[in-house]
DNA sequence: TTGTAAGCGTTATCAT
DNA sequence: ATGATAACGCTTACAA
């Protein structure tokens, strides 16, 4: 059962007498090939049960109907839920998908990459790790005449096709919000500002501030707030300052959100009455936590599906030069109670 | 850009004025090659940005070093932390992955499975979907010499190497627990019998009961009651019986079992005082509802860790015949506020 | 409509 | 230690 040799389209031929081209042919549905041959070779081929050989076809065509994809973390739901929008798009098209995950490290990213240029991919869908250094790897992925779609987390830089979701203008809406509802003190959490999404949530922060004339106050800007732990210990932090914040923007994710939650409940200290708290990303457990928890919905889902179509719509076709080559997923703040200071 | 030729080892070799095999000796470090023009041919495959085309290795060598994985959906915290349990021991083997979803469609599954076999796939990890028919793909890939992995989700008629989790013992423990809380009403959300795991789940809820002493009640059981609202909708059916459940055991998901919270809290209905609530899979969430839920624990991660152990260390190998076929990760009950009536 | 033959990029086997 | 050659299974000009 092992080791016993697959039928090949040589086998299916010598079979009839015929010639492996002439099978070839029929189990590719050419037109040169009566269609009485082509009937009965492929009533033979499901016979012999056989199954051609994409690495063969791959190899002599050139081309492999696999696309690469390389994420920070394949078990955090907002990438799972882009995989999946990708998939639907590529599973359509008959494309196979090859999955990696860099956890968040860029020596593992690069190696990704690596065998991603070796598999001969058509294409190749990433978004970078945190601790993203340089951008060599995905230079040398242009060099093997392999397309390169990034998502999310991109790299500025490099011109390639791009889905960005709008995350300055989601926190500039988010910190409006909250200036609306009346709270004067906004601190922010903020993550690593080597990745260009934290850099531009900081941005939607200090314009939604400046917009409505509130002073920028450093000590209310706390970096690498983005794990639940991480969020708590920051909100320690900030409620033991002089002048407090009166509400917390978690602009790195809804688990530092969470964070800040674990502290004022611990605390005492009522939300979204004394302290505002919104988060990022629209993770499921925001409408079940005490109070609910605003938040900013990605369409992650949508994110993937976009990627995919911008592969198999634009640059397969060799179209968009230039225009199209960015596409931008506009995210939506969600408004629940830990920040409806007015409505409670 | 687009369509340049890569360098192959036949560039290399025309550049140094060998052979073609020579360089491929060297490439693979065989050691039938002199270490000056070893490092000579290194050096130049440096030089022109030489990667070698597993393509062709693959097709040459026989094998792929490339593992299919199917599950029902990728995005489900279960599923993708099984795939990140997979992917961090094939990533260290050097072994690529194919991920495929079924959506919960046995025709998508057959196809997935079809292609999987075309890629001359090295092994298939597979969890079957909700509406499993037959198991004819699964013989079928057996039958083209590609192993198979069955996990969580398994065909119990078919002799292949199986990671399996508990269910029964931890549906056992679940309902055990809720009798020594004194529930005395307990009802069962099932989900589709044709899965093994939601019989293996109504098995141990069933011998919890008898062991106790417990009547079986026919009308305390539900059948496919495994999303928010449809848990939520056989909620409302129970707790309007002349005689309703004093606990809910939602043995199908986390999910349902926060169906049933929330019509428990919109009826001002007291758990754990006036009703019981424990869930199955320990989602993120269950630690976050008011009050938090008791669920399983599944070990997801872990459980897909030993998938991929599984083939390398045995299947690979050739070792376990029949010993060892079978592994099975014991869940864990994790008890929390829900079903604590004395504790509160 | 069918057959012939070359070639995709490797690697394995044999000879040198 | 290196070279020549065939082969993996398929596709595709080209010829018949």
């Amino acid at each position: 059962m092992e080791n016993q040799k697959r039928t090949t389209i040589y086998d299916i031929a010598r079979k009839l007498d015929l010639n492996a081209s002439s099978v070839s042919r029929a189990l590719s549905g050419k037109s040169n090939v009566s269609e009485t041959t082509k009937a009965l070779i492929l009533k033979t081929a499901k016979e012999l049960n056989y199954r051609p050989n994409s690495m063969a076809s791959n190899l002599r065509r050139g081309e492999n109907r696999t696309i690469g994809v390389v994420v920070p973390r394949i078990n955090q739901n907002y990438f799972s839920n882009i995989i999946a929008g990708i998939e639907e798009v590529t599973y359509q098209k008959g494309y196979n998908l090859i999955i990696c995950q860099s956890n968040e490290s860029y020596e593992r990213e690069v190696k990704c990459v690596d065998t991603l240029i070796n598999q001969h991919v058509s294409c190749i869908f990433l978004s970078i790790s945190a601790d993203f250094e340089n951008n060599e790897h995905l230079k040398s992925v242009a060099e093997h005449g392999i397309n390169l779609v990034q998502f999310d987390r991109v790299d500025d830089s490099l011109d390639t096709y791009k889905v960005l979701c709008g995350n300055e203008e989601a926190a500039f809406e988010a910190v409006s919000h909250l200036i609306e509802q009346g709270y004067k003190r906004i601190a922010l959490l903020e993550g690593p500002q080597n990745l260009n999404i934290f850099k531009q949530r900081k941005a939607g922060y200090l314009a939604a501030l400046s917009k409505h004339g509130f002073p920028i106050i450093e000590n209310l800007i706390i970096e690498n707030a983005w794990t639940r732990e991480l969020g708590a210990n920051a909100t320690k932090d900030l409620l033991s300052l002089p002048e407090p914040p009166d509400a917390i923007f978690a602009s790195t994710s809804d688990f530092a959100a969470l964070g800040v939650l674990d502290v004022a409940q611990s605390k005492g200290i009522k939300v979204p009455q004394e302290l505002g708290i919104c988060g990022f990303s629209n993770e499921e457990f925001t409408q079940i936590t005490q109070p609910s928890l605003t938040t900013i919905d990605q369409f992650s889902k949508e994110i993937g599906k976009n990627v995919a179509n911008l592969y198999f719509q634009k640059m397969k076709k060799g179209l968009a030069t230039e225009v199209g080559k960015i596409v931008n997923i506009k995210p939506q703040l969600i408004i629940r109670n830990s920040t409806l200071k007015n409505s409670v």
